[in-house]
DNA sequence: CACTATATGACGATCATCGGCATATGGAGG
DNA sequence: CCTCCATATGCCGATGATCGTCATATAGTG
């Protein structure tokens, strides 16, 4: 699972939120740094749904034209768990073996080091 | 950047490897979650040489053919930690979120909830 | 003899994301 | 009045990382 993705579920894991609501959340979650393409959005809904991850919490139409608010649903949930989970433990391993290098005299030497 | 890349500069972050060896170590990392299509492998390490995150460490040629041992440059370094850094935000909202929910009522209520 | 481990590399296919376009309404600014 | 921006949904072609497989080579095990 990607970022974008990811961060979409992360969205809805408060509340429901329609599409629009979704680009806003997921660019506040992550700083402004990742603002999801209408292109990316609809087709991850369609996937996510297909997928089971989320559903269609309300829908109506309001001329002649969708309007849904989708949320995570349980299999979501803790698939966002467990994504998360994962996240953290590659995090960790990057930074411990970042942390013995720079120790263990391996690597650039950040500031004025031994060599 | 991808979990496969990701992986791939933790595995070069303590000590510099040959292609085989990066794959045995993501492995590892990954406790046998991800194993490295030579494909993804050759084209990542081209394409990490040219961003300059990795480079080539050792280079000798056996019987007409390379053998060459990667490791990470300071930028891959900068990279990885500031990766790794992103990563754990995003796990830490992401979990934040989930608990809200948990508490506040929304969602499938794990266990026995008050619903 | 077959299979696995070690080891490097190319090729086409797949799939998520990107970037832009189309459409529609309502409000603000010039 | 007209243009721009925010709200809102959705399609489509291009890009790019990864997948899956094939090719090649040696050494060891069953």
């Amino acid at each position: 699972m990607q970022e974008p993705t990811l961060l979409l579920l992360t969205a809805l894991s408060d509340q429901p939120r329609h599409g629009y609501g979704i680009v806003q959340e997921v660019l506040a979650i992550s700083g402004g740094r990742v603002k999801l393409r209408t292109g990316t959005l609809y087709a991850a809904l369609q996937r996510l749904v297909d997928e089971g991850l989320i559903e269609v919490h309300h829908e109506e139409i309001v001329d002649g034209r969708a309007r849904r608010s989708y949320a995570l649903t349980g299999g979501g949930r803790v698939r966002l768990a467990a994504e998360a989970e994962r996240l953290e433990a590659t995090a960790r391993e990057a930074r411990r073996r970042l942390s013995l290098a720079d120790r263990s005299g391996f690597g650039p030497a950040p500031k004025g080091a031994t060599a």
